[in-house]
DNA sequence: AACCAGGATCAAC
DNA sequence: GTTGATCATGGT
């Protein structure tokens, strides 16, 4: 194990591949952590409203803070999963030094994103928030995930008992909403009908986690882009994300144009150029994904 | 005012 | 199986 944790106090052991909160948070896998006034973050996780000190500095660069928005330490059980969460137990060492071997590109590209952490996100959320990605930008998908939340999740309150954030709703919550409804007050616009749809299929246990865990890459993406509002790119993010699968590669505007002017792929299609970015970066190449477009963003 | 944003869908070929 | 217009919204 490379961390230890006491009380919402992570410690790692120290290395070149330390956890970056704010590469992770900044690299468009998450959609509910923000940057906090100190230069810690504030997010919402597991419907618990949480806030981290701020990114190691050079000085201290082996521990992390977690408390709850009271200042309290979080317990034992929720450090736990929060370990999960940014996936502490995963051997970055090994995964950078594999991709770094590739090529110049990558190995640029790694680098630059020391420090990133593919989240093991809650499965429901991430399916709801990648089908409002689409088409879409960052800012205005956060905008529309924070309404949804505060419209249909639980509040959550701090010791003083002030409301301090709204969990992601639960899917039975969701699949009741009117499209029309979802769509005049969170803002959606026409992908209110595929999230009712898609929410009253994993209300009725249609589709879950454990389900798919178990399966191999193929028939897990083939079960996912059966959902409403999700098509390949979607569904490899989802598989990413929620910790499903670190081979997904999922294709957007972003990354045909990487491929394009990183290794000269041109004229290949979405579907051929996930091929090739599985084929080539293979077991890892989600991480790969990301770390080419965090570096294409960070130089663009 | 057109164009774009971490695309998906449906019809047409 | 693969391509093109269309989709609602807000920012530039």
């Amino acid at each position: 194990m490379n961390y230890s944790i006491d009380g919402g106090i992570f410690r790692f052991n120290a290395n070149k591949n330390i956890f970056s909160p704010a590469k992770t948070f900044d690299c468009g896998q998450c959609f509910r952590w923000n940057p906090a006034e100190d230069g810690g973050f504030k997010g919402i996780v597991a419907g618990r409203a949480l806030k981290l000190c701020a990114e190691p500095s050079a000085s201290n660069s082996d521990v992390l803070a977690v408390y709850d928005m009271s200042g309290r330490r979080i317990d034992e059980a929720f450090g736990d999963h929060l370990a999960g969460y940014f996936d502490f137990g995963f051997d970055y060492a090994e995964a950078f030094e594999l991709l770094s071997s590739k090529d110049d590109i990558m190995e640029k590209a790694a680098e630059a994103s020391r420090g990133i952490h593919i989240l093991k996100q809650d499965f429901f959320e991430t399916v709801i928030s990648f089908i409002i990605s689409a088409n879409n930008n960052i800012p205005r998908i956060k905008k529309c995930i924070e309404r949804i939340s505060e419209l249909y999740g639980k509040a959550i309150y701090d010791a003083a008992g002030d409301i301090v954030g709204y969990a992601f709703p639960e899917a039975s919550a969701l699949s009741a909403v009117e499209p029309s409804e979802l769509c005049e007050k969170a803002r959606v616009g026409y992908r209110a009908e595929y999230i009712v749809r898609t929410s009253v299929l994993f209300a009725e246990n249609r589709v879950s986690y454990s389900k798919l865990c178990g399966e191999d890459s193929r028939a897990m993406q083939d079960e996912i882009v059966k959902l409403p509002g999700v098509g390949p790119k979607v569904a490899n993010c989802i598989m990413l994300f929620s910790g499903l699968c670190r081979g997904a590669f999922p294709v957007d505007v972003w990354v045909e144009r990487l491929m394009q002017d990183f290794y000269g792929l041109e004229g290949m299609s979405r579907q051929a150029l996930e091929k090739y970015g599985k084929d080539y970066f293979g077991e890892y190449a989600g991480l790969a994904q990301q770390f080419l477009f965090y570096y294409k963003r960070l130089i663009s």
